[in-house]
Parts: structure tokens; sequence; C-alpha cells
DNA sequence: TGATTTAGTATCGATTCGATACCGCAATCA
DNA sequence: TGATTGCGGTATCGAATCGATACTAAATCA
């Protein structure tokens, strides 16, 4: 049954004629695209480009070209790690998150999923689990929200993170973790 | 609520994972798979070059240097159409075939959807639903399988075309057309 | 200290991709 | 019939992606 396949095969068709399409997305790559979606919902130890291109699996020259791109268009900035001095974050500017609110999620999907009520939330419900079970067989890196990681704790009223041993940021805890490892009986 | 789109590039990273790792494809770019697993699933109103450039959202100069590719690999033939004869029609070759089925769909997600059971199905009955959603919102090519088509009719004991007005070979109602035209009351 | 590993960059060649121009055939209309 | 227009497809150019390789610099480890 290759249906799915298919399936994801159209779907990301009707992604790119949409990103071709867009007035906003004319001088932007897909791929640059998608890694400012990474970018801005990532957490601080996974802003890193190496994180990046773990995540959208490509090769580290790859994307640092990606991301030289990015910066000369003035939509992301470098900021060397004070502790590590090889690391580098990248954080966005605030013309990228302009960018990202006025163009994502794309009005095309939101609309469909608008119009299908319900089964819009259970399609995504399934989805994420269809995600998570690919994690759970294959070993790709992680990459999910920090709240639903094995390491994650509640320690003196807030979060922690058991694998770093460091207390975290409430508002992090929603976002995505390259050292993510799901928990044993996940949902 | 932009879960849904952040799933669907989780899950394009992914599937571009995969298609890096297997060794069968380590000659073969993305476009190019996409446009053979096309060709594989299309009726003989859409496999032409037009047709794959419309399906794939690119413009039909990229299309044919990846056409050319393709058919320099040995994967496809070009084969003038009698009638037209501005026109090709493109065949995969046999050892395209044989490649496609050993390769889709990818394991990682047959696996994954086997472990889901009787989730699988509905996911891919809601995602069959996302898309029609979509096509009857957004003017995209069509592209839906020949039976489900408004023009599709039963003619003398067989399937019918009612637009290009000709009897259909049996098989070919479970193919892709480009002139599909979903019925008003679909279900 | 010296060897190895790791984060990131630079460079090269192959490929994709869009834009433009072009060729040949088809269709329309005078 | 003949000319114009339009369509399917290709060729070519330049910008960008992408992988492979080589490289720098910092961290880690023996």
């Amino acid at each position: 049954m290759s249906t799915l396949f298919d399936l994801f095969e159209r779907l990301t068709s009707l992604m790119r004629i949409w990103h071709r399409e867009h007035p906003l997305l004319a001088d932007l790559q897909p791929v640059q695209l998608s890694a400012l979606e990474y970018l801005a919902r990532c957490n601080h130890y996974s802003d890193t480009p190496l994180a990046v291109t773990d995540y959208l699996g490509l090769t580290k020259g790859t994307v640092s070209q990606s991301l030289k791109a990015l910066e000369a268009k003035g939509l992301i900035e470098k900021r060397q790690d004070q502790q590590d001095k090889r690391s580098v974050h990248l954080v966005l500017t605030p013309a990228a998150r302009e960018l990202l609110v006025a163009v994502t999620p794309p009005e095309f999907l939101a609309n469909a999923a608008e119009a299908m009520g319900a089964d819009a939330e259970e399609l995504e419900r399934l989805l994420a689990e269809l995600l998570r079970t690919v994690q759970r067989q294959v070993d790709v890196p992680g990459f999910g929200l920090c709240k639903t990681c094995r390491f994650h704790q509640q320690r003196d009223g807030g979060p922690f993170c058991g694998l770093t041993r460091e207390p975290l940021a409430r508002a992090s805890i929603e976002l995505i973790c390259r050292e993510h490892q799901p928990r044993e009986h996940a949902a």
C-alpha cells in the first residue's frame, strides 16, 4: 500500500507551488524557509548550524552556505558561544520573525484545516503519532518538544533538564530540542 | 495553530534523510524520483513533460532537464505522440519499474504504518480528505484518480471518459489523470 | 604536551531551477 | 490556401543548492 507515500508526495508538490507563488517568498529558497521555521521553534541547545544540519538532513557544508545567504539577507545573526568558542548560536532578526508570522502556516493549509473542523485535529494527532512511531523505530535525530522528553523534570517549581542538569525557562519547554528522547511509555 | 505545517516540515526532512541514506537512490535526485513515481501512476493523458511540470510545480524548462537526465540513466524513454507530433509520451523502462518496486514506499513509512494498525488507515483517509479540501478551495491542477472524476462513466460495460469521449482500459481508472475534476458532492 | 575529535567554513563540480529564447507543429482565421 | 497566433518541448545562461573534500580553530583526551 503505497498510498500514504503518494499523498505525501502530492502534498510536497502543493507546498512547492505555494512557495513559488507566494510574493513574500520570492527571494527565499525552500530550504532557507525551513531553516528559519526551525530556528523559530528550537531551544537554546538547538540553535546551532550543526543542529540545523541534523534537522534538515543535509551536510554541514551545504547548511553553512544557506545560513550565509540568510545572514546576507538580514534574516539571522550569528553569536559566538561563550563557553565553547567553536560554536555559534543563530538568532532570528525581527525581520525574519515578521516574515514567518506573515507567511506560516500557509493559507491554503489553514483554510483546508478550518473547513475540515474536528477532522483536522484528528489528522494532526495521527500525524504526530506517525512521527513518534518512526522515531521509535529508526535511528533519526530526536527533535521533539522539550516538555515531552524523557529528561524533562520539575524541580524547585520550575522545569528542569535532567540531561544538562540545568533549570529551564518556562517558555522554552514548548520548543524543539535536538537532544530530545521520547519517554518509554509514550501515549 | 501552525502544528500541521510543522509536522509536514519534519516529515519532509525525514524523507530527505531517507533518500540520502538509501543506497539505490544514490545517483538519483529527489525530484527525479518524484517524477518517476508520478509517471508510474499516471494515465496516458498525463504522461507528458507538461503534465509532469504541472504536477511537480516547476517550470517546463527545469523539468525538461530532469527528464533528459532520467533518459540518460536509462530510466525513461520518449515516444512521439502520433496525433499531435509536438507532444511526447514518457514511458518507464523495466529498470525504472524495478527500482520503484524496490524503493517505494519507504520502509520507515511502511513499518510505522504497520505498527499503527487501524490508525494508519484513518490517517490515510484524513490526509486524502485534506488534499481534496485543498483542491476544492484553491486553483491547483486536479491530478486525481480517474475513477473519482466527474467525467468518469460506465458505457458498454466498461469505463468511459466523458471529457475525451473515449473508452478506457479497465486498469487505467486507478491511475492519476491531469484532467481530473472532483464530483460536486464528494464524499 | 601532543593526538584526536568537533564546530564551522571554504572551495569545487554536478545538479537543480527560473528566465529567456527558440524550434516545430497545430489551430484559427482571413 | 496562407498567415498569424498559440502550444509542447528543448537549449542555454546564470544563480543557487548540494555533496565531497579539505581546511581552520577550539575542545578534549591520553
